[in-house]
DNA sequence: CTGATATAATTAACAGTGTTAAGTTAAATT
DNA sequence: AATTTAACTTAACACTGTTAATTATATCAG
């Protein structure tokens, strides 16, 4: 009776099939200009096809999303494993985050720019991959305070400030990118290292 | 002789009529969700009417964010007036700034978001809107070196960290608007402030 | 092995999009 | 009054996301 087993592995074989497909063309070509026709033809199948996987474009986008921020997610806790020295941690977060968003810009734009726009309300769910993402943040900026490194004061407004920073100097390198900058890795230090010079006892 | 006149006269009304729809219309319902045939039909001409007065649908984007550029501007230069005190000038600022995202979000996306993504190599073009704005920064950054308010340091890459942390929580708080923020406004001072302390002397 | 059933995938169609070329109307000039 | 010029519209093209109806295919029962 192992038939409806692999039934199913074929129908999530077909659905991750079509995910990779959107996500390359969503991340080469932006959102707005994939068509589903444009998906399904690259992976072989008629357009409607796609509308038995996925409920529609925007579903779509919300999938690819979802990896997305897992795929950050993962980035960032490699990082966790030195407790020692918060700071640091801190830092290389920031620039591990801001280098994430630069690498996958659709993605990244997708994720933290369209999607809120297009799905509102879903804020910060509770055990959503991007709660666990600030989770992440708020722990670090933590133990820089435990550890006096960063004077008595708010995680919470503490960790929106810096990925306020953060996220602003992802989103300009990645919309602004033939603005005369005075060097992309130079500047993504400069907010990150200012704001931690503004956050120190 | 005055014929000519009177019909220019008309044509820039009609210009600015269709400029009016336009920004009305891409504001409240998203420049993607806008068609041609809308803002025609606003103004009760026909769609390719606005083909007579503007290139195309990135045209009329374009035009719509030099005038919320140009606002911008205005609302900033009201604060240059005060030179004693340059530190205190880009506080408000940025206060300035951010809420003028936030008083026009759509605008503002518009702007610094959607506009770029549809308009590339438009960068900071001589002499336009967006590069008088930077100017704006750049002089006031100066200011506060010259008065040894802030260490010596490069002008340039001072205020792209500036322009970057202000834009970053101008985005979170028009895109996230559900997320659990500690306090718009305690938000807002919070990365102005951290940033200008990071870079004082 | 045959026929019924369920499921997967497709075709055709709808109402909409930005944009262009050709055609029409109305006003100004000679 | 005839002609030129400018403003505007109609018709069309090649696309878009999405739905309903239809066909093909694989699984099951007898």
């Amino acid at each position: 009776m192992g038939v409806k087993e692999r039934r199913a592995r074929e129908k999530e074989q077909l659905r991750r099939q079509i995910l990779a497909a959107a996500r390359e063309l969503f991340v080469n070509e932006g959102y707005e200009s994939v068509s589903m026709r444009k998906i399904a033809s690259k992976i072989e199948y008629s357009p409607t096809t796609i509308y038995l996987y996925f409920k529609d474009k925007a579903d779509l986008l919300d999938s690819v999303c979802k990896e997305t921020l897992l795929d950050l997610l993962t980035t960032l806790e490699l990082l966790k494993a030195d407790k020692s020295d918060p700071v640091e941690t801190l830092r290389k977060s920031g620039r591990a985050y801001v280098e994430f968003g630069l690498k996958y810009p659709q993605d990244y734009k997708l994720t933290f720019v369209v999607r809120p726009q297009f799905q509102k309300g879903l804020g910060l769910q509770e055990g959503s991959v991007g709660e666990r993402v600030f989770n992440y943040l708020r722990a670090t900026v933590s133990e820089c305070i435990r550890q006096k490194a960063f004077r008595e004061m708010d995680v919470e407004i503490t960790g929106q400030a810096l990925w306020s920073a953060v996220h602003g100097v992802t989103l300009l390198l990645i919309d602004f990118s033939d603005f005369p900058w005075t060097g992309k890795d130079k500047l993504i230090d400069m907010v990150i290292d200012t704001m931690i010079e503004g956050l120190k006892t």
